[in-house]
DNA sequence: CAATAATCGAGACGGTACGTCACGTCTTGCC
DNA sequence: GGCAAGACGTGACGTACCGTCTCGATTATTG
């Protein structure tokens, strides 16, 4: 019913697509490195997309903890501060960079990273319910516009223009986004 | 001195990204689609990543004319709205899509895409230097900040989020980072 | 444990040997006419020569019955006749001269041609034993040696010479080496 | 009329017959090594074969001198020993070998190889005409024969057999042959 | 001494085969 | 039921030489 070396499986897949990307991990080196036979693997993963899938739920290095400093300001701070150590850091930039730039080639890896985005949206959500209770933002404000905006503005700079991401960025970039949702009036 | 059959093997290139997608392109299928063969690609381009390099550089599909519509407010959802298209409408999503994608794994395609977004940040500048004499946004605006946010925000709902990208999304972008722009006082 | 498709390889590479020589003996060439994928080969021969050296083991062509005529001139005239044919006549020639030709280039092959060789003698040492027997020759003869004068003789004449092999070659030459060889006083 | 750069296309062959024999002779590796273009040699030479063919005309290393001791025996001896030495010693060895192992391969080669012992054996014919004059030989003797038994039993123990070629070797067969030869009555 | 050949270098190409890697499938048998 | 082991077909990889072609550049020679 289920796969009983489904755990080292998954970390083995996690550690060579840390080790060597996504073009690099291929089902044969995750078989080696897990000490288990290559047909047990297509036996419970079609493809190397879906393994990846599995093998990124339950990802430490994905975990998130939404800031709560007490002001919007530091909360999304925080926000691209953590965005940005994701997509820098090593290990999970390693992991969480290849993982969606794969996203982008396959169907179950794009499944993948919609549900990781929803899941972090709402993890993310009661920053902005606190900011609402506090006034710092109105009610038409769109809280999943402005973490996109932020999240995107760090993906674009980290991966494809490759820009150091320091503390200016951040403080800019919040400060504009802040600018620009404060409540009218 | 240079590849007689450039143009062929450039055009089969993104043909065969557009159709198949980064891992569905491979040098044979290009030799094939271009009737030329394989060891003529090898003898020019060390590897499908620099091969697809070589071909974005002048790709129609990535062409891109900044808008000047009169005001800052329209420019700015013009540029939405070309990243938009960039980035869902056939072919140029597919071609687009797919080697953005690709240069996360890959360095050449990585610095491929680095002057990608120089090039057209280039092209964009003007029209911050034509809002701050309009007295659109002051001094201490930083267009980058405010190109990436958008062009981030929409990289992230199209590619990551699947979500659609209609003009409620556009004005709702460009007001928040256009009021957190404006010029003080 | 064992190659499932041994026999069809090894049958199609002695084929294609005596078709189109060591030079037109193509790993690609075995697996196209053996139905049997390249990979397959590689799996369990490393190289051309010793897919070829493997072939050689048990090929009915090389086959070979030691003459018992009742004299040695007769034996030794069998001998002679045997050797010209095996590399007179096809399919014989073409296969035991090529892979003769080839084992001058390849170790792997000249392991083969001493075993073949080696196994020969091993096949030939009774007409002697049987000659001292009769008193043809005595006891300080040495067979080796005459075999190798008699069939290295046809080697020249029938490869490098070119010239034919006749019936008067054949007595001519036994009627020499026998002369030498017979027993003093 | 004639190749200007002739002299150092074929001792770049025969170079490199010696060093990597003859299926590491390639006509690229020629040219490289001559410093000259592929095209050249292509313009003069249509094959590998040819080109080794003329390469080997003159070749100083298949150099000849015919011994002349004073008795049959003796010039045997010379004989053998001369013919152990190029198939033995490097680089005579190297050269000989691969060549007379290609020549099984290549009719132009073979032809060479015709060519090579038809003209040996021209300068070996004087021996058994002295020998013949001195009453160590008869009328009816074969001198071919001769030296083809020689010949050929040294490049199968040489080649095929790979054993060593003595001084015990050369007297046990140059009696054979001798005794066997001698004058009747 | 220039005109005119012969000879060569250079660059680009289609083509065959190489030997390798990883894919995904299948069968058999152990635990 | 889960798994290991082994054999296999398949597609693509990147490389080495093959043999050919065109176009200029360089030599000789000869008129």
């Amino acid at each position: 019913m289920a796969p009983r070396k489904q755990r080292q499986i998954l970390d083995a897949t996690l550690e060579l697509l840390a080790e060597k990307g996504y073009e690099g991990l291929t089902i044969e080196g995750v078989a080696g490195r897990s000490g288990v036979n290559k047909t047990t693997i297509y036996r419970w993963w079609p493809s190397k997309a879906a393994l990846l899938g599995a093998a990124l739920v339950g990802a430490e290095a994905l975990e998130f903890d939404p800031p709560d400093t007490g002001s919007l300001a530091g909360d999304l701070r925080g926000l691209v501060e953590g965005v940005a150590r994701l997509l820098t850091v090593s290990p999970s930039s390693d992991i969480a960079v290849a993982a969606l730039g794969a996203a982008v080639h396959d169907p179950a890896l794009a499944e993948a990273a919609k549900g990781f985005f929803a899941d972090r949206f709402a993890r993310e959500a009661p920053i902005f319910e606190r900011a609402r209770e506090r006034g710092e933002i109105d009610a038409s404000a769109d809280p999943m516009l402005i973490v996109d905006l932020l999240a995107g503005a760090v993906w674009l700079r980290a991966v494809f223009r490759r820009l150091p991401l320091d503390q200016d960025f951040t403080d800019r970039a919040v400060a504009l986004v802040l600018h620009g949702a404060r409540p009218t009036g």
